[in-house]
DNA sequence: GTGAAAGCGCTAACAA
DNA sequence: TTGTTAGCGCTTTCAC
């Protein structure tokens, strides 16, 4: 890399950053007393405790992230890796609750966040950012079963996945809803309203936890003697949800209830259905999934599966921290799901 | 911290990462050579080159950031900093473009983004990240004038803001859009269709930017010879939008024509005026602001001033990566507005 | 074009 | 309780 830094244009010029050996001359002891001081070692006198604070305060010491990360071969933090489209992670809450929840847990310690999108990643970047000890652990969701990379990265260092990473490699530490459940839990809803064709619009069939949807909703529905409607793709996107809508109306008019994997898709399809001169839930019932705010957006509100998002980032934050810590966890926790009772169905 | 690495738990064990040297024992080079290869310098010979190479594939070898950062006193990492509560930038589009723009810019550089979310910080642990050289250098977007802990850290690295970060201390590199050319575009569109009776609807009074798109709008209906109709605050929020538009059919019943200074209140202005029995654009005419999804999601498909918002996140890493690279470049940068043309007006 | 050697700022043994 | 001594893995002069 050309032109580092140092160079004249004044209004570059940084404030040279105070090493710990500046510190410990300030504080007239020795760069190790120091070092037990910053990390809040148990064995120091008070006394040169209180003198080291001092000379911290005065001169503004931060430690060197990098130094330290290459003396004790550990970093402090933990990347969250999103294999996912930018702006479809950001249209998404169920997403920014999961990071809530893990950046709640996060506060609690004294790890960092380290937000890493990778739609897609020319030169393996971020996946040389992570097997170049930058991290010490990394939580990953959206994971597409295409998303080979990561299982290079889970050989370095811990991997914790929201939701099921696929069907191979199965070997590492997941958080997850019981899809399966909620499809199902969604089914029996329409079921028991007395629906009789029963259709559903899906996420992305490379994605597992859509996958599982779409098989709790046919097993209920085929337990229930009844025959499943079409399942059709939907992309898990508001936009996806308005032609998948439509495409249902042409191919199934008969339709008198649809599970929409998520309640974003749910809120294009609605009008859809409005403007097909359908009325919600009397002449369909629409059950969502997610219990995001897009429910309550929705023409009429959506009931639908919550996932509890923000408990599962925590979970997902609070395993790896446990990890890092060395001791084990168990590589499988779902979290329950619960259903939310509205107008739509 | 406890418990580092290296215990038993046989699911912990990790691939110990081979070393630069190790590199350089396979290919029979010194170290030197290996690193000179690696960091792509001219003068290698092409036959050392090509062993090296063959070297680091076996070898999986990546360089350690910490050792690199240690040694060369940078990073290779911007962070964005986002002073914000973590379900508000989530909920903004405005934000996810930005964040796609800078992106998409630092896709094309060996720099990778730390996203840090910062809305509290406990123990100012993102600041002491900031200062610790973790980062070349940071890019703060939804800046409150209350982020003191930012100016501290502008002495240490470079910092680019998003929207000027207040009316203090503006010696620093900003990227904004043109507001007052936003305001005065909105108004154009309603003057060129014939309007005469133009009101606005306005954000918070004590927002810079809301401040600047009322000038713009009331310029450019002076400037053609138009009584500017009443500007009543709208709050920027949706239920803002829609009990000033109740105030403005009162108190100004004439009106034919009104910039809304956001789409959300756009959104729920547009209800009221067309219970009010007025038709869109026929009887009055409606132009919003942000080119958000909203816009689309009203009952008429609203005419809008778009922000260049991906172009702007662009900008901004385009800024501090020159900087970084010993340029420099103007503090202040204005982006153009678009106005966005749909059925409203 | 290439190697040897000296650090970068910190932590972690080991003595004292 | 404290200081001394080695490095961590890399970059970067400086000779050759």
């Amino acid at each position: 890399m050309p032109g580092i830094e140092g160079d004249g244009a004044m209004s570059l010029v940084r404030h040279a950053a105070p090493t710990l050996e500046m510190v410990a001359a300030r504080a007239g002891v020795s760069r190790a007393t120091v070092s037990r001081v910053v990390n809040g070692s148990p064995k120091v006198n008070p006394a040169s405790v209180e003198s080291v604070r001092d000379a911290i305060a005065e001169l503004g010491y931060v430690p060197n992230r990098a130094a330290r990360s290459l003396a004790s071969a550990h970093s402090h933090a933990i990347a969250l890796v999103v294999p996912e489209d930018i702006t479809r992670f950001f249209g998404d809450v169920f997403f920014a609750s999961i990071v809530a929840g893990i950046n709640g847990r996060l506060e609690q310690s004294d790890y960092v966040l380290n937000l890493m999108v990778a739609s897609q990643d020319p030169g393996g970047k971020t996946e040389r950012y992570l097997l170049g000890g930058a991290v010490d652990g990394a939580v990953v969701v959206s994971h597409h079963t295409s998303d080979h990379f990561l299982e290079r990265i889970g050989d370095a260092i811990p991997l914790v996945f929201g939701g099921r990473p696929g069907l191979e490699r199965i070997d590492t530490w997941v958080v997850d809803v019981d899809n399966e459940e909620g499809g199902a839990v969604a089914a029996r809803r329409l079921v028991e309203r007395g629906c009789t064709h029963i259709a559903t619009i899906t996420g992305p069939t490379d994605m597992q936890s859509a996958l599982e949807r779409t098989h709790g909703w046919r097993r209920v529905l085929e337990e229930a003697g009844l025959v499943p409607g079409p399942a059709i793709d939907g992309d898990f996107s508001m936009i996806g949800g308005a032609l998948a809508a439509r495409e249902l109306l042409e191919q199934y008019p008969e339709v008198d209830g649809v599970f929409v994997a998520s309640d974003l898709m749910a809120s294009g399809a609605m009008p859809v259905l409005l403007d097909g001169g359908r009325r919600i839930p009397q002449d369909v019932a629409v059950v969502g999934y997610d219990d995001s705010p897009a429910a309550l957006a929705c023409p009429v509100p959506l009931t639908t599966v919550l996932q509890p998002s923000e408990a599962m980032g925590r979970e997902m934050a609070d395993i790896l921290l446990d990890l890092l810590d060395g001791n084990d966890r168990q590589r499988s926790t779902i979290m329950p799901i619960e259903l939310i009772e509205r107008e739509s169905a």
